[in-house]
DNA sequence: CCGTATCCGTACGGATACTG
DNA sequence: CAGTATCCGTACGGATACGG
């Protein structure tokens, strides 16, 4: 465990973080779950869809692209077309949504029952 | 506008959305991890372990008292002593943790290949 | 020990305008 | 259509100091 005195003790962390940052980060859940729910969306459709503006778009898109979660596939058209599909490694999530979605239909009115039973601070 | 036909009114977000900002936000992934594996931890403890300043770890904490993910014990002793531990609705998150788990060891590797190959912009 | 109070820097998202 | 460029406001986390 700790090596010999002196060492800082090393903090591992949770090993799910790195996928916490990949998978939940802003935007990333709702674009792989339309992408997943509604199959091959076009950049406009996202945006409109989600209520997200272009930029913050790219930005989540690009690194999704890059973690090798959604595909992109640009057709030089006039006007151009770009299409956005979930890749197989990111419908490898479904187990994880499922989970997440059970859970939520299960437990979330406890959490409701706990804010309402809660009286201390932080009231938001 | 609306009058696209088929879909009528709803575009309905992704239902996991209210869970995620519930479970994955900021610090509250490994403060929950850290209870569940090492069981009751006083406040100080947490502190260290995750490295978080005592402001930050407060807040979370209050946050998930609240929403009845952890449950806190003050003792009234001289120095004061409270324990935090997690609560019967966070170890139901236990699934949802599991099915991260395994998607972390199968597929993790493959986010790294991916990212290693893409050539694009963003590179972080 | 267990927090709270205060200040501060920045990273991030939103809004807007513009280009190919 | 599919982005890029720019400005901006703020929410959030870190650091420090203090209090019960």
């Amino acid at each position: 465990m700790t090596t010999t005195a002196g060492a800082t003790t090393d903090v591992r962390p949770c090993p799910i973080s790195p996928v916490v940052e990949l998978v939940f980060s802003r935007w990333t859940t709702p674009i792989l779950w339309t992408l997943h729910e509604h199959g091959t969306q076009r950049f406009v459709e996202l945006e409109r869809t989600l209520g997200v503006t272009p930029k913050v778009l790219t930005q989540r898109l690009r690194q999704m692209e890059r973690d090798g979660l959604v595909v992109r596939t640009y057709h030089p058209e006039i006007p151009p077309r770009v299409q956005y599909e979930i890749s197989e490694l990111g419908e490898s999530l479904a187990p994880v949504f499922a989970a997440l979605t059970q859970w939520s239909e299960r437990h979330l009115p406890s959490v409701r029952e706990a804010r309402a039973a809660y009286s201390g601070p932080l009231p938001r």
